[in-house]
DNA sequence: CGGTGATCTGTGAACGTACACAGAGTAAGT
DNA sequence: ACTTACTCTGTGTACGTTCACAGATCACCG
């Protein structure tokens, strides 16, 4: 094997102690930001970092501490992922971004068959990870009972799993459905109505609760269309109903930004004109909101927001901080474009 | 601190070999599947690894190793990612895929600011992953640079960078281009033109070479509409020239699935019936292929393909393979739907 | 019967770091 | 002058693994 040039030998603790003149012990207190160090002593280490390029190795660090510095991001079902959600991407990103700012490197583990539960189970098991983030978790995840048994310290992002009491970030579905309608109602519209979608989702259910709490008394049931999912035709359907129910509806807070896009269909289908003759705003601020003509209204998921606070929360409990109980729930800014 | 009873210490080598009534030297043996153990001692070694819950410790590994069993994931502009390419989730899944079969743990990370340039650069020295993996990698990046200085295996998915030598994993954008225009010349379609994206890059240039090619003699310049981007926008704009240059157009090949999207909406607007009176097909398979109405043709990119095939090429350099010359082209099916 | 090779096993280094401890020096209070 | 406390520094050990080396045992052959 010949010498490779560009693969020469590592700076170590060593020789950095060595070029200053000073003990490892010294420079490893510089390297960690520890006190009782001469000012003399750290300058004079400093540069010698500086000259021989010292880069600390991880590999031996985590030996003797006992810790990987890793952080796991746990997400279930990578087909449907980017195409259901595909929020998921920023959520890695914003966890990535936190993590790496505290200098945690984030490892990626996808299940997507029993075979990768028990990969992850025995990965976790194996103490490769300080903490773990989960996204969209299942009921009586296999994967859940495994980090309750270990105590690892963990966040789940979106819907909390099951009843147990662990740490989770998510969005204030209801405050939020609010929100926008209040806005919505602020444009003058005075018949208002709502293409409910998931009712037995907490997301769902939440998001037609704000809906009446803004509408206050006056709240008009019949001005309600029941839908199952947040897809695009059950935005169709919605729609069709509620003209049906009130021809001279002027507003209309859908579940969905795709829900949205299935109403404007129906209402251009109907003759209605967007936002003259009815005001339509959404729900994600997907890129459904951006394909709509017109520019869809509607409620922003701060999903990068929602890793970050995730990894902020595993971070904390490594501190040893306690989890907040009840968990995190984001404020969710209202984009308001030309729909409404 | 009270002793955490879920988070007894873990079993090391010398548990293992003192079940088995062995020494560290060959339970390492068994382990790492090395010859000369004797058969009585392998099972007992097996028998003692299962009981004791024995999992190596990478750190301790790594360390005396001299490396990290990590490839990084290099990815730039987080933002416009997911909006602009919804391919990266797949690639990162796929390589992720690959890597992780082999024993290789993953690290995303992400270019956003010039900061990050910095962080990542240094990364990359201080030996924390022992290969790359970049994705859209920009003209002159520095980080291409420090990989090439440092001799880090790697591999760049899409557009070659620059005009360096360094292996990479794309598409052939021109035959597939060619070989959906065919297709589409195949259903009878005599007047047809293309909305041409990003003509600047070689993706752009390469597909509207294959649109070229296909249509030979029939190849009308004037049909050809030239857009900035990949985006939905640029395709109703797109398609609103086409359609005045040429009432009569019975085809189109947009270079992009938004782009066709966007075709879709400006011929919804002029009036026109797809697939009766224009047939539309796009590029990329993206999840804007399957909101279209009617569901739009497309040439499908194998990213979760490009991703494994990127975390293979840098797999096998480090096994001290040469990596292959002029890259790796992966074959792109089409998918044949509604809209023509 | 001695030598040679193959097979198997145990042991003593490393790898690069953090941490505990000991010790030296200084300053202030008794 | 003697404690006491505080600041600063160097050294030895441990973390869990791999690797090189040294033996041990055995079979085979001249």
């Amino acid at each position: 094997m010949v010498t490779n040039p560009g693969r020469r030998r590592r700076a170590t603790i060593h020789d950095v102690a060595l070029e200053a003149g000073v003990s490892r012990g010294t420079v490893s207190r510089v390297v960690n930001d520890e006190p009782y160090v001469s000012a003399e002593a750290r300058i004079a280490i400093e540069a010698a970092i500086e000259k021989v390029g010292y880069v600390p190795n991880t590999a031996a660090r985590n030996l003797v501490m006992q810790r990987s510095q890793a952080i796991g991001f746990i997400v279930h079902e990578p087909h449907s992922l980017f195409l259901e959600d595909p929020n998921i991407g920023e959520i890695l990103l914003g966890a990535n971004a936190a993590l790496s700012l505290a200098d945690f490197q984030m490892v990626c583990l996808i299940i997507d068959s029993e075979r990768d539960t028990d990969r992850v189970a025995r990965y976790l098991s194996g103490g490769f990870v300080d903490g773990v983030i989960v996204v969209s978790a299942r009921k009586n995840d296999p994967i859940t009972r495994i980090i309750e048994k270990l105590g690892l310290p963990s966040a789940f992002v979106g819907h909390p799993p099951d009843l147990r009491q662990l740490p989770f970030v998510g969005i204030d579905n209801r405050s939020s459905a609010r929100a926008i309608t209040d806005r919505l109602l602020a444009t003058g519209r005075t018949r208002v109505g709502m293409i409910a979608s998931a009712l037995d989702r907490d997301s769902g259910a939440d998001r037609l609760a704000g809906f009446t709490d803004a509408l206050g008394p006056l709240f008009d049931p019949a001005l309600v269309a029941r839908v199952p999912f947040y897809a695009y035709a059950d935005g169709v359907k919605g729609m069709r109903a509620l003209l049906a129910a009130e021809p001279h509806l002027d507003g209309v807070f859908a579940a969905s930004d795709a829900v949205a896009a299935g109403a404007l269909e129906a209402l251009r289908e109907a003759g209605r004109s967007v936002p003259g003759d009815v005001g339509v705003v959404g729900f994600d601020d997907s890129a459904w909101a951006l394909r709509c003509q017109p520019l869809l209204s509607t409620v922003h998921q701060p999903a990068a927001g929602l890793g970050e606070r995730a990894a902020e929360s595993v971070l904390a409990q490594l501190r040893g901080e306690e989890p907040e109980l009840g968990g995190i729930l984001l404020t969710t800014p209202i984009v308001w474009r030309d729909s409404a």
